[in-house]
DNA sequence: GTCTATACTCTGATAGAC
DNA sequence: GTCTATCAGAGTATAGAC
């Protein structure tokens, strides 16, 4: 389907996204999006009724884009190991293909967390089967005792935080956009190793590197 | 000083902080300022000629309570592993006691990287001093070899992610304010022992629990 | 320095012709 | 369904009295 296919929902739609991720709810103009999606802003009124509507429209598109994959990934009935090299090499690929939807997703839930409480209720979160799992591995040895929450937590602040402070670290450290990516595609292996290294107990067992 | 001997500007300072940091640039309005500093909105004009100007006095001295801080722990003359237990023990007992900092520091740096780049670089950031050190304890055999970047953007994300996430962590990982505050300080030493289980190499050493 | 009143601009939203 | 024209409200900023 070429551009020029779509409908004009679908047009409002896409410069929707596109504006609101990289400007946020406050930042954003509805004539931008009328510009960006190279119709009148008027028609945003007649398909979406409101500035609020249309955002909630894609906010819930975007974390429906992102949630089932990653609750996918931690539920699955893979080994622990496994599990975190999984969720490393899915989710960093998917960030750098969309690598502004965690800030946005982050400042906006921070400013109305209820809209993304009542997403995920709608969608069932199970947070027992990762703690579960873990509990487990910790009972047989496997790996060192640990909270579960913080093991979670780490596991996905090691992926998505790198992405939120781009400007930051690479101004910090010193690196080039371009370097900035290859460094951030190289922690899909770096992550599990980082984590995999610190948790494991039969320290004899082959060392991932 | 009790709070009636503040200075009209200070009032503006300081009530302009906490409106700017919850809402951000776009969100913020000039006359919730006022009426958070008790006084009239064109004195907002009177002190700071526009909601810019002030805006990059808030921003300037937010950062500028971090940055020296921060910085100054990672460049100071201790061993790796006491500068990572003492990097998490400062920075997560900042955090708590400021806890919208990082999100509107991120959220801000993204839309404007700029401003944020002219202040580090007032600064004198110098990254080296920590990759050196990091490079020397590498060839020492005391920790696995790896990217000093690598490492310093672990220390930082599992830090500061958590507190940006705090309302997503917290609707996921189904706790409370209370619980997930108390999560967060346990953090304070459960990183160091995370890191350091994962990057020392003389696995024989008393290992921290 | 502080206040009131107001000018000017921008933006979300609506009315109505086609 | 799409466009033009326009309104109402909010927001930043300024003028001027005290």
């Amino acid at each position: 389907m070429s551009e020029a296919d779509l409908t004009t929902e679908q047009l409002i739609l896409e410069a929707a996204k596109k504006v609101f991720i990289l400007k946020g709810l406050d930042g954003t103009r509805m004539q931008e999006i009328a510009d960006e999606a190279g119709i009148n802003k008027s028609l945003l009124h007649y398909y979406f009724r409101s500035k609020d509507k249309l955002f909630e429209v894609i906010f819930k598109e975007t974390v429906m884009s992102f949630a089932p994959r990653i609750f996918g990934v931690l539920n699955s009935q893979i080994s622990l190991f496994e599990k975190i090299e999984l969720f490393a090499d899915t989710y960093i690929d998917l960030l750098i293909q969309n690598p502004f939807i965690p800030g946005f997703l982050v400042n906006e839930v921070a400013k109305n967390p209820y809209r993304f409480v009542a997403i995920l209720k709608m969608n069932g979160v199970h947070p027992n089967i990762m703690r579960n799992q873990i509990r487990k591995e910790v009972e047989a040895g496997i790996i060192r005792p640990m909270k579960a929450e913080d093991l979670m937590a780490n596991l996905i602040s090691l992926c998505v935080f790198p992405f939120i402070a781009k400007n930051i670290f690479s101004s910090m450290l010193d690196m080039s956009e371009e370097d900035y990516m290859l460094f951030l595609a190289a922690r899909k292996t770096e992550i599990p190793t980082f984590i995999i290294n610190s948790i494991k107990l039969n320290k004899d067992a082959k060392t991932i590197v």
